[in-house]
DNA sequence: GCCAACGTTGGC
DNA sequence: GCCAACGTTGGC
């Protein structure tokens, strides 16, 4: 089993629109080394659900994959902000696993409260000028961050 | 709103 | 293939 940290902003889909409407497939991820992790997924990963440009920035939760990628549909949608007409149904470009709700988190664990633990200064998140919204997490770092949630 | 950092685009 | 210009991300 891998970890990832998937990040959203909550305006736009919160661990809680993921509590009420689970699963989700996870698109509009339009990096592609992004992809490429959202196509390793295997069903029963881990993930943390990490809340982006907000009031508090921070992990708010767990998430499973429910479902390996397959074609992110938003892609073909003209109206979608995520339309891009280089991906067809014939050789779909970006792809979506599905994403089941976990657990919610008792408190955010904030980026703040993240970044003053010496044990995380590797911590891919954290690295200067890491801004990719998917990424794998080691055994290590996933299970240090567990015993602070 | 600012700005650092990175990705993408497109002319050459 | 280079690289300047532009766009995006995301914390602050």
């Amino acid at each position: 089993m891998n970890f990832w940290l998937l990040k959203s902003e909550p305006d736009e889909f919160s661990i809680d629109d993921l509590r009420r409407s689970s699963p989700e497939p996870w698109t509009g991820v339009r990096n592609y080394l992004a992809r490429n992790y959202l196509r390793a997924m295997k069903v029963g990963d881990q993930a943390f659900f990490y809340h982006s440009s907000c009031a508090e920035p921070g992990i708010v939760g767990i998430v499973s994959i429910q479902q390996e990628a397959t074609a992110d549909l938003s892609a073909y949608d003209p109206q979608s902000p995520y339309f891009d007409a280089n991906s067809t149904r014939e050789k779909p470009r970006w792809f979506a696993p599905q994403v089941a709700f976990s657990s919610k988190c008792r408190s955010i664990l904030s980026l703040r409260e993240l970044k003053s633990h010496s044990e995380l200064a590797r911590f891919t998140l954290l690295q200067k000028g890491n801004r990719l919204s998917v990424m794998p997490v080691s055994t290590e770092h996933w299970q240090f961050i567990f015993n602070l949630l």
